[in-house]
DNA sequence: CGGCCTACTGCAACTCGTTCGCAATAGCGT
DNA sequence: ACGCTATTGCGAACGAGTTGCAGTAGGCCG
């Protein structure tokens, strides 16, 4: 069986050899389930998506496997509404738009992201590192609203 | 007694009044609480200072005060590491860049945002409202990492 | 100025996401 | 295949945030 293709060009077990980690059905599984999705993805969801693969992985198995993927960098967690978000690690050139109707998140790439980057670096004295956009709004799938 | 001359140029007493709400010592510690950090605060630590200042205000207080000024657009709530932060709404000119290090928070503002707010309504079919930007990295206070 | 109505508060119990300690299990090097 | 130990499953614990209820105190009205 072919380990996978994802999206994001990172193999899973090599990552975690080269780290000294074992590969186990639980990080397997649950790196599946990232990569599947793609987008973020509340930690509850995941386990709950784990759990429709494989039943017998414990709930704290996944929170330690997405701990254990944002150290290595494969994942990224941000707070969102009401919980924390997962999603398998992009650029952050990439900015996310959350849908306050629907809560979808959409990704959208701009050159503006590297821009401010640089300009926080020459205009103050913050060494920058990660930068985090996020945009709440409305999505086309959204009607407007009705003006009351 | 002149109620106070915070930053932000919101007298909370007639916000309160116009809208109904009664004005109460609760809302009104937790007001100054927020008005004198004038930076991000988290839940916890907001609860804390308010019973420094009333040990008779319930913290359950403090959570519906937050809420009622969310409401009322007196103040926004992010979600960062760990907690939800809490702050006097300023206008999203103004990014947030994170000291790891130490983990100040400061402000910034740039034109890049109104402009990154325009490009996406010109090159994407959403609607934005809010922006939030973090800005993750090391500030001018703290010193550089040692290489190895 | 005093009294009443009810919005608001304090309390305490509760929910739910996340973490932890420990014994059992399963990677994987030999 | 064997054994060492990283990792898991389990269940209990934790902590932020919420809720229902009865008592309290704003503030309007007379």
């Amino acid at each position: 069986m072919v380990s996978s293709a994802y999206p994001v060009g990172v193999d899973l077990e090599v990552e975690l050899r080269t780290h000294g980690y074992r590969v186990t059905t639980a990080r397997r599984v649950v790196w599946d389930v990232l990569s599947a999705a793609g987008d973020h993805l509340t930690a509850p969801s995941i386990t709950s998506r784990v759990h429709a693969v494989d039943p017998s992985i414990n709930g704290a198995s996944v929170y330690r496997a997405l701990t254990l993927f944002a150290e290595l960098g494969l994942v990224r967690e941000s707070r969102y509404e009401d919980a924390s978000t997962w999603e398998p690690f992009h650029d952050d050139a990439a900015i996310h738009l959350v849908c306050s109707e629907c809560g979808r998140v959409m990704h959208h790439n701009t050159e503006l992201v590297p821009r401010l980057r640089r300009a926080i670096q020459v205009t103050t004295d913050f060494a920058p590192d990660e930068i985090d956009v996020r945009v709440s709004g409305r999505c086309g799938h959204c009607p407007a609203e009705s003006p009351a």
